[in-house]
DNA sequence: TTGACATATTCCGATATGGGTATATATATT
DNA sequence: AATATATATACCCATATCGGAATATGTCAA
């Protein structure tokens, strides 16, 4: 087995830098074409390409043909899970403070259960 | 040029669907055990063992020796750069109305430029 | 020392990557 | 019809993946 394709996921489509900084250009949720993409970014038109073909393919961008070009736009909520998954964690770095306090309750509700783990 | 390291980023770690997994199991906080770790997601230890590593060269957990176990605790704050980069895009989902206005207002700002982009 | 246990590491194979260059496809213009 | 412009695709290559199996390393216990 090998690495999942990029096109599995948002999160593997997201994991190449390249494809957020495309993702940053479409950031205004503004309609590109694919040679606007390539100004802005000195990236090469055939990479552009690819990675909004990624990108589409996972839905988060989306394409509509227009005379010879192919605008493209943002389609942000495709991004929603990584979100969500993320958002998890916030409360480990809101609150510098609370975080310290919160490793040190931690380590006292370890302290009671004395190391041991219930296993299922 | 092949796909990034997963160990270059936070991005490319998390983009792998068990290793997500295995941050699931230390989501609590407390630190856990490689076996713990394989009992509850049913991976194989070398498979759980490499995991870790990745998200331990990235920072997303921390290691410390106890005997002969290896304790693995979360370090959550290593997942805030995804979290700020996804933030960004937020109020493309929360409320639901305002993403129609929005697009709304989008079409109408687009007309008025009449559909052009200036070039850098 | 020997053996049991916990974890890491190595080797393997199949696979997909991302970028470049070249080219195909489609549309507009003359 | 011929040409220019915009975009997608195909091909190549070096590289890293993930998982499994086997094995190495490290630690505890008798």
């Amino acid at each position: 087995m090998a690495r999942a394709a990029t096109t599995t996921d948002v999160f593997n489509a997201i994991a190449e830098p390249r494809r957020r900084d495309v993702i940053g250009v479409l950031a205004d949720g503004r309609e590109y074409a694919v040679g606007e993409v390539v100004g802005r970014l000195r990236m090469s038109q055939p990479a552009v390409s690819k990675h909004l073909g990624v990108l589409r393919k996972v839905g988060v961008v989306t394409v509509v043909k227009r005379g010879q070009h192919r605008m493209y736009r943002l389609n942000a909520s495709e991004l929603k899970p990584v979100h969500d998954w993320v958002k998890t964690f916030e409360r480990y770095w809101t609150h510098q403070l609370g975080q310290i306090k919160q490793r040190a309750e931690q380590k006292a509700l370890e302290r009671l259960i004395s190391g041991k783990t219930s296993s299922d």
